[in-house]
DNA sequence: TAATGGTATGGTATAATATATCTATTTTCT
DNA sequence: AGAAAATAGATATATTATACCATACCATTA
């Protein structure tokens, strides 16, 4: 379970570590699930990586092709899916984009918060949350399969520097 | 029979009613904003009130056009713009599409529940919800001004009828 | 080794959603 | 009536996503 006392990404964490973690954590579930971390697969994930802030699809795909390569977007959907299906990556619905999962082994989804500013985005397993829905469910008459929790607003670093 | 405090719209309520209100409402929320509910602006919100599942911008422009009109999409998302920024409609960011508020008065964002099934939607206002959320940020180190909160799942009446 | 079947990738086209921009009309205010 | 603002019309294009068909790769087994 992470952490969750003031967990937004902010300017000074080392970055390479994230991207790193979430690399090696890949190999393993995929080795451990016997699915295959291909090439392509890894590279997408890689650059979804490369900030905290949620990237889509599209621009995944220039990145792809920053070297010459002529991907086409069916190449990134499907690498994109999945990392999705296996919850390395999850989508933020509100952006049509895209972010890393640091707790890929972790299958519920969390809830998002997206700084407005940096762009960063935290996810949390507030079980607050989760009971609060649940419980606003049941007296609507609803079973809950697939909450989508995204709260935009402002990071405390970026209101800081206001 | 579901239970008295289940306020998930059913197959049995009647819709004409939910319409009328929907529209008197809209009428003089306009008129004490001094705002003008246009006929194409009154004639999209009656669209996106035929029925209680989310309706697609496209699909609003469809109907708008089924008696041979050429309204280009422009036009349907410039009204459904105007029923946003009022409150007279919400957008379902997890699915591209717009429903109606039957509270409009009410401002702040309400929560989601939405049927695989039927597609209808409940809206919600949970407090115990938004607090929860407001808790999870504040641990995050997070101000919240944004909440999206979008359930999929079943309505009970559609599970009963599996 | 070749046959087979499943998984992954390549490539084209197109669908679905959304906005920029410019023009014309209608409404409101003075 | 004339000016300013709001609304609507029209064309083009941007952005996001998928359908579909063909090819390549890979593992198992005959």
């Amino acid at each position: 379970m992470p952490s969750s006392n003031n967990n937004f990404p902010n300017r000074h964490h080392d970055h390479a570590v994230c991207i790193e973690s979430a690399l090696v954590q890949a190999e393993l579930l995929c080795r451990e699930r016997g699915v295959r971390l291909t090439p392509l697969r890894r590279r997408v994930l890689e650059i979804v990586w490369e900030s905290h802030a949620p990237l889509g699809a599209y621009d995944a795909l220039q990145r792809m092709n920053a070297g010459g390569e002529r991907n086409a977007p069916p190449t990134v959907y499907r690498a994109l899916d999945f990392l999705l299906k296996h919850g390395l990556i999850h989508r933020i619905e509100s952006m049509n984009a895209f972010v890393g999962c640091a707790t890929p082994e972790y299958t519920h989804k969390g809830q998002f918060f997206i700084c407005r500013d940096c762009g960063n985005v935290a996810e949390a397993h507030s079980k607050e949350i989760s009971e609060a829905i649940e419980a606003s469910a049941t007296r609507t008459g609803f079973l809950v399969e697939t909450p989508v929790v995204e709260i935009s607003g402002q990071c405390l670093e970026c209101h800081d520097n206001e």
